[in-house]
This record gives C-alpha cells, sequence and structure tokens, in this order.
DNA sequence: CTACGATTGTTGCACAGACAACCAGTTGGA
DNA sequence: TCCAACTGGTTGTCTGTGCAACAATCGTAG
C-alpha cells in the first residue's frame, strides 16, 4: 500500500501544475486584453451553450463552473447586468431558478471563442504528440473517475 | 498554420483543467482538515525548504508561488505572524528583504507533507501508468517552455 | 393533510489577492 | 558628482469568492 508518489510521478505532478497556472493565466490575460472577457464569464457562456435550450439550473451552472453557490449568484448578477444571461424562474419547481443564455451571450460567446481556441492551440495543444495527447486525456479522465467516486 | 485543437486535444485540454480543480480542490481540503494548513502557505514552505540557506528574495519567491508582489507581501505578513517564516534585509541590496524558513515554519513542513504526498499519490499519481506519466510529465515540460520563451 | 427535513437560491460578512501609487534604495550616464 | 531611470517592497483600495445563516419551496412519512 504505496503511500508516496514516486520521483517520476511527483515530478509529472509539478510540471502539471505549474502548466495549468502558467496557461490559464496566459489565456485568461489574452481573452481580458482582445475580448474584454473574463475567463469565468466565457466558462458560463460554453456551459450554457452547450445545455439543451440554452439553460441551467443555478444549481447545475456552479457545479460546471466549480463555483460555490454564493459565488455563481454574483456572478450571474454581473452578467445578468451585462445582458449576457438572464434568470428566468422554473415553473415547475418555484424554488429554483434557470439561467438563460441571451443572444447577446451567444453572439458574445462567438466572438471569443476563436481567440481562446487559438490560445489552448498556440500555448497548450501544439506541444503534443498525438501519443502524449491521448495519455493525458486517458489518464486525467481516470485520475478524475477517482476523484468523483470518492464524494459519492 | 494552425490556429485551432483539434478535437482530441480540445478534449485533453478539458480533462486537464478539471482535473487539475477537482484534485487541488480535495488537497487543499485535506491538508487544512488535517494540519490546518492552506495551500498556499504549504507552497511557499516548500520554496524555502528547496532554496539554499533556506531563503529567498520576495521577488523570487512570489514568483515561484506565482503571486503578484503585493499578494506575497500580505501572505508573509500572516506567515510571520504564526512564526513560520521570517524577514530579514539583504545587507547587501538594502531595498531588498529575504523571506527565511524558522525552524517551526520547517518542522510545520516536514509535519504536513506526508499528508500533502498521500494526497497527490492518493488522488492523482496512483492513476498513471509509467508511460502516461512521462507522457505528461514531458509534455507538460514543453509546454512550460514554450509559455516561458514567449515572455523573454 | 400536516409537519418536518431536505433543497434552492440569496444575503451579510470576512478575507485573500490584484492593481496602481508610492517610498526607499540602486545604477548608469552626462 | 549628480540626476534620471529603474528595481524591490509595502500600502490603499477594490473585486471576486467562500461560508454560514436565512427564506421560500418541495417532498414525504405519519
Amino acid at each position: 500500500m504505496k503511500s508516496e508518489p514516486d520521483a517520476s510521478r511527483l515530478a509529472a505532478w509539478r510540471s502539471f501544475l505549474e502548466a495549468h497556472a502558467r496557461v490559464t493565466s496566459v489565456l485568461e490575460e489574452e481573452l481580458e486584453a482582445e475580448k474584454d472577457l473574463p475567463l469565468t464569464w466565457y466558462d458560463v457562456l460554453v456551459q450554457l451553450e452547450e445545455s439543451a435550450e440554452h439553460r441551467l439550473r443555478m444549481t447545475d451552472l456552479a457545479g460546471a463552473v466549480l463555483l460555490s453557490k454564493s459565488g455563481l449568484t454574483r456572478l450571474i448578477d454581473r452578467m445578468c447586468g451585462a445582458g449576457l444571461v438572464e434568470r428566468a424562474p422554473d415553473p415547475f419547481d418555484r424554488r429554483g431558478t434557470y439561467v438563460i443564455l441571451t443572444t447577446a451571450g451567444y453572439d458574445r460567446l462567438q466572438d471569443a471563442a476563436p481567440v481562446h481556441m487559438r490560445g489552448v492551440e498556440e500555448h497548450f495543444a501544439r506541444y503534443l504528440s498525438d501519443a502524449e495527447t491521448a495519455a493525458i486525456h486517458e489518464g486525467f479522465t481516470r485520475v478524475l473517475e477517482g476523484v468523483q467516486s470518492r464524494l459519492r
């Protein structure tokens, strides 16, 4: 029963941490500079765009973008103010609130996506071989399953 | 000249993001619960412990733990208050300040490290084959070189 | 049908971190 | 030698986020 990572895995872990920090900060910077859009806003727009009817309940959205309920409440306040999303009550559960992508929000996402995608290609994807890409995807998927199952 | 990642690389990117978020949050949680130590504090302690003389200049430390200058000033304020590090003027450059690991800080790190290492093993390393580990390390190292060189 | 526990979302509060302005100290060129 | 430009660090201020407490609503056991 091993309780510590070996040296090679620790090195992988460290490169993982640093790569994440550096790359996301560059991406954030570029998206902010070129499209004046925080990465958190972008994430929300993506999640909504990929959901049925372009809408999601607050709780589900919070889970998807990894924010606390209160954090999301405030974020959605701001994004409503900017007209990118709107709130609508759930007619079948009057406690619930849907967050819905507006057309302005959809347009904003369409406008910003190329910049973000270019960043992901330029600062991340281009450095990975096909084999490495597969290894990363498979390995991390397993890691994720592990963390998820821990909760239930 | 490709400007967007292909589907497999985008999938890898997404699993990368989510794995990072989930795993670090679990690690933070565990370290906080078992050793009452925020991950940022732990990072500072590790950086100092690995440095010559157990000391680092504010600016260098800020770079190492990826914090702004002001952010680090406040963090070190708190850690000084807790007695884990101390400040000392650089005699050769009177603008500069060293942050030095105290013995209490060293002990605290020795105490916390096994918990953190166990977490890295348990929630990350154990899910990766040798080949995946190598691919992650090599791929991300290249990614990092790319981001670094961008700055200079 | 009622009453109680669970769930949904918002609010008050506190805190960590970023940015910009600043001071003190250093360096290099006229 | 002196001054201008730069560097290292701290401070004021603001923003974003988490936690705990709350109100409203739901679902279910009795």
